[in-house]
DNA sequence: CTGTAATTTCAGAAATTTCTGAAAGTTCAG
DNA sequence: CTGAACTTTCAGAAATTTCTGAAATTACAG
């Protein structure tokens, strides 16, 4: 490993995250330095900065566009592959959130809903069911939720952000407001 | 194991997920098995249950409770330790969201703040500089956002998420009626 | 105290995951 | 075609994580 200090921190710190992740420690540090990197990098290149074999690279480069966090590019009269992680945060972000809940919810929403089928038979049951119920109507709504949050361009979704609680408030002022409304003009609509 | 298949199936599927989740196996299916228990259970109940060792089952409950996601409970006239999910699934959400935060997101926001500390001195430093501050930004963001929006009780929270991008809806709509309301009585007030 | 019922610890066995080197596959210029 | 430049595959080595049984510890009733 070569890098500049400052770098090869960002590098080893987010292997050893990608293990409470989920993602492994190579994967983690390869995503890390395409990251920082001005440019598109080749395997050979990864294979230099951090000191891990040319098959390993290989194997998590193609992990790493499953999870689509990757590009692949190709420059001109160079038959390598090279790969960039995208530019916009936010999109990274996205990305993310939509793998993790492929990988992570779906599955587990597919199971309660299958389970949710059978008629309990006995009074244990019927309890398990009741709190399977609870699971599945609990994930739904935050999954409805999300579905209906990231279709939001980056700026309104940045608003939402910064509102954080105050929306709340701002469904009581909204209400506050019709009211006055109504009550100055007697045609008040909702 | 000598569960009722659906909750058989139930703690197998959590058993697997937990993988997925960097949660280990046995931890996801002891979880599991108290979620769907209508009576607290003591380690050997999950032995049986389960079928796996009695020192597993203590370190695994070790690491529930150091989640907070296992509650130790004790019987009258009995020594051992009980132990059950908490009921609540939203505050099981909101105890996830806290420690998957501890664990997962804060190391990186430190380190970040720490590698943002140091002045660039190649090119090369300069664009992770950039690209490790933008990281950092989102992060911070969204980090925000949460702390914000987790002082919420249930009842406000679910309304917020059914609400989801309508919101940003919600925003123009203020926006306008204010403006209705000044145009008819001019003295708006926001 | 003593003995019993419980829990915890921990060394190392078992299982799983990650990583490597060697071989095979692919692509393309000449 | 041929062979050079590159990528992928995969068996098994290495590392890591999980799990177990045995021993140690704790708690307490008698």
């Amino acid at each position: 490993m070569n890098l500049a200090p400052t770098i090869q921190a960002f590098v080893l710190h987010f292997g050893e995250m990608g293990s409470r992740w989920g993602i492994n420690r190579t994967v983690g540090q390869i995503y890390a330095l395409l990251y920082v990197s001005p440019k598109p990098l080749c395997a050979d290149e990864i294979v230099d900065g951090l000191g891990i074999s040319r098959s390993n690279v290989s194997m998590s480069l193609r992990e790493l566009q499953a999870w689509n966090l990757v590009i692949l590019k190709h420059l001109p009269n160079d038959r390598r592959d090279f790969f960039t992680a995208p530019e916009d945060v936010w999109q990274i972000f996205r990305t993310l959130a939509e793998e993790r809940r492929k990988r992570e919810i779906d599955p587990t929403l597919s199971v309660l809903r299958e389970l949710l089928m059978t008629d309990p038979k006995t009074e244990e049951e019927s309890f398990a069911h009741t709190r399977l119920s609870q699971m599945h109507g609990l994930i739904e709504q935050v999954t409805n939720w999300y579905d209906d949050v990231k279709r939001l361009d980056t700026e309104r979704l940045a608003t939402l952000l910064s509102l954080g609680s105050k929306v709340t408030k701002l469904l009581d002022a909204k209400d506050r407001i019709v009211s006055i409304g109504r009550r100055r003009s007697q045609t008040g609509k909702s």
